[in-house]
DNA sequence: ATTGAAATTTTGATAACTCAAAATGCGACT
DNA sequence: AGTCGCATTTTGAGTTATCAAAATTTCAAT
């Protein structure tokens, strides 16, 4: 128990992640669900999830779901940081695409000591956030998430910036960095229409670029600083 | 076959490194040897590598040793060479201590992609040895291992450069570190003292270093090169 | 040759993780 | 309340890597 395996690891992160993912911080997430995220038929999930629980990292309700304990949640937190400060050091020091870095951090997090995270966190400044936006814990395990608009709910025609990406897939991040969108940058939504699915957006230099609402859902923002 | 588990990278390079050990390429490994470089007891070698030869990795004749296929140093060389990539990143531009990479690395060289690894190759310049001087095998697992004399054979009194160090223990390396015996390192070797079992060195800036000779057998040199 | 010590191999178990498929429980819908 | 369907759990088995300890082989020394 003193040292998680790996697999352990993608658990407890998958748990924290479901558990975001439904906003709830305390509803259980299904077994099927974790079961999927994990790609491992959900048999596998309730053997394991079943010794997290002796280990006391989860709370396990048969039928019902696991949720993370207290312990569990700040083990998780650790491997969240683990992965976020790699892809970000990936990407600022090693010059890894923003796409591909993902995968990357998905096996280095787990190899990674402790000390060489705290050394990547110093050389980088102790960021808050990773190149998605999704915000680092501390060492301690313990994060601010602030709540951001989507493009689906900001305002029409306010200046906003890009502040994070709630999606990992690799080829929709590509398509996202050809179009400029990276979260940091300024951009408007122009207007939606539900019917035809899509939101227009202002980006970089004024561009026009047309994205569905699903994938809309997926990019956050913050009203624009004022200019100083 | 395809993904060798890390288990089974572990010994690839634990036979290629004490097959150079002994000299000879071709020359057997005994299995209590192999078991004692991985830590685990004779039997459980025993079996690893009866599955080794069944991949084609290894020869593996019973009661004599084993010893690495083509194939098997092939990929021994290509382990070899995320490590040593992987040390002399983290010395160079992680700024992590020479004494402490080489755990680091050992664990960092089973996830490190294949992209990974020529990114940090080609940012460190294609380098041809990392930071103890062993020599990086290149992406076709092929590496020069220059044949250099050690300071217990080096002519006394001449002008040599510190070029390899063949032990990786923390304290042994953080010993050389505060002795300014690194490698590139400009020294002389004063005297040898037998009966002391002892070697005295000049180091940086003249300053007179006394290692015992088991030691000294450790540290490589080449002659100075002729200033320009 | 024989023997004895040391190395090696074999045997039987175990731990962690996984799957396939059978069994079971749960809730929704008539 | 009954039952149907789906999610979940259980069961039985397989894989990989390991150890402890018994059995075997080898080789050198008598």
């Amino acid at each position: 128990m003193a040292l998680p395996s790996s697999t352990v690891e993608n658990y407890l992160k998958a748990i924290y992640q479901a558990q975001a993912a439904q906003g709830g911080e305390h509803r259980l997430v299904p077994m099927g669900r974790l079961a999927g995220a994990l790609g491992v038929v959900p048999g596998t999930a309730t053997t394991m999830v079943k010794a997290l629980a002796e280990s006391g990292l989860v709370d396990y309700e048969p039928y019902a779901g696991v949720r993370l304990t207290a312990a569990g949640e700040k083990l998780a937190a650790l491997v969240l940081r683990r992965h976020r400060l790699m892809e970000l050091f990936l990407v600022q020091v090693v010059g890894m695409s923003w796409a591909e870095v993902h995968d990357e951090a998905e096996r280095l997090e787990h190899a990674a000591s402790d000390r060489l995270i705290e050394r990547i966190d110093a050389m980088l400044g102790r960021p808050a956030s990773d190149p998605h936006g999704d915000p680092i814990p501390d060492s301690t395990g313990s994060m601010v998430t602030p709540e951001y608009q989507t493009l689906l709910t900001c305002p029409l025609g306010r200046p906003v910036v890009l502040t994070r990406v709630t999606d990992q897939d690799a080829a929709f991040l590509r398509f996202l960095e050809s179009s400029g969108l990276k979260p940091g940058q300024a951009i408007e939504v122009e207007a939606r229409n539900a019917a035809a699915d899509h939101v227009v957006v202002r980006g970089e230099g004024r561009r026009r670029i047309m994205i569905g609402m699903r994938a809309a859902a997926k990019l956050q923002v913050a009203p624009a600083a004022p200019a100083t």
